[in-house]
DNA sequence: AAATAGTTGACTGAAATAGTGGGTTATTAT
DNA sequence: ATAATAACCCACTATTTCAGTCAACTATTT
């Protein structure tokens, strides 16, 4: 169970954006050197999140990209939606119609996968850019939960 | 992000024998038809279970698999732990000596995925397999952090 | 002795991942 | 105008991981 690294890309280079701030754009570039990611690489992430409209482009000499919104209204799962990185706990992928045992019923797992599913889900879209920036990252969530 | 089929076999065997209860041993050909999985990729899966003392084993006719303790006393996360399914949400692995950015410096989400695995690792640690059985799983705890 | 069932290790096909590379188009500054 | 910049777009590839197969061997029970 890991991150690709596409998804970790995408989430440091929102963060680079971020704590540029809004006055100039940054360009893939800038964002490629600071954050050491290959800069084609970062070039196919950024067309998804231009897709998504987390990122809006600007061509040309002094361009780049800007976040399309606030950072703090931007959720960790809403970039993790927009370059398509799943989190897919089952082995159906949930679809009704074939299920876990392809047989149409669920196996004895599948529901408890699905609350894995739903931890993880929330945990990332408690979190938004502005809290990365502030490096606290919600430190405190993870721990309502030790038993 | 996703589960491997191993860590998803190894869950969804773990929970046929306990739901067999102690009576006698399970044969991996009889969990191989019941859960429809590769007898062969079940002995591997085995060989690691075994290793982490997670269940016991008996050759010959009539011979099998057993937990080596009570149900609820076999956490999802050892089971995990037993068969190397990593919780590996940094790039870096965490190993300070090469941190992130190989410069040694963590990059500006290394606490943000620490803390998702922390998430991830406190849910796998709250659940045994005996609460699989009552297929309850701990509905709830998903629910506690959503906003 | 035969059947059962675990043990072990090597091997393979397919898919996903993590990139690379080359070229095109729009915009700005000179 | 033109040159530089930076986004945009597409095709390709090497590597790794995953999932599963196959074959041979050993221990135990009936």
């Amino acid at each position: 169970m890991k991150i690709t690294s596409r998804g970790r890309y995408a989430v440091l280079a929102m963060v680079d954006i971020a704590k540029h701030g809004e006055s100039s754009p940054c360009s893939l570039a800038h964002i490629s050197i600071r954050q050491n990611i290959s800069l084609s690489y970062l070039e196919q992430i950024f067309n998804d999140l231009k897709k998504a409209e987390l990122v809006r482009s600007q061509r040309g000499p002094g361009g780049g990209y800007k976040l399309s919104k606030n950072s703090s209204d931007i959720r960790i799962l809403e970039i993790f939606d927009a370059i398509d990185e799943k989190i897919k706990t089952t082995g159906c992928g949930n679809n009704p119609k074939v299920f876990c045992s392809g047989n149409g019923k669920k196996c004895l797992t599948h529901n408890f996968w699905e609350e894995l599913e739903g931890v993880i889900g929330n945990y990332l879209n408690s979190v938004n850019l502005s809290d990365l920036i502030e490096n606290n990252a919600k430190m405190n969530i993870g721990n309502e939960l030790r038993q």
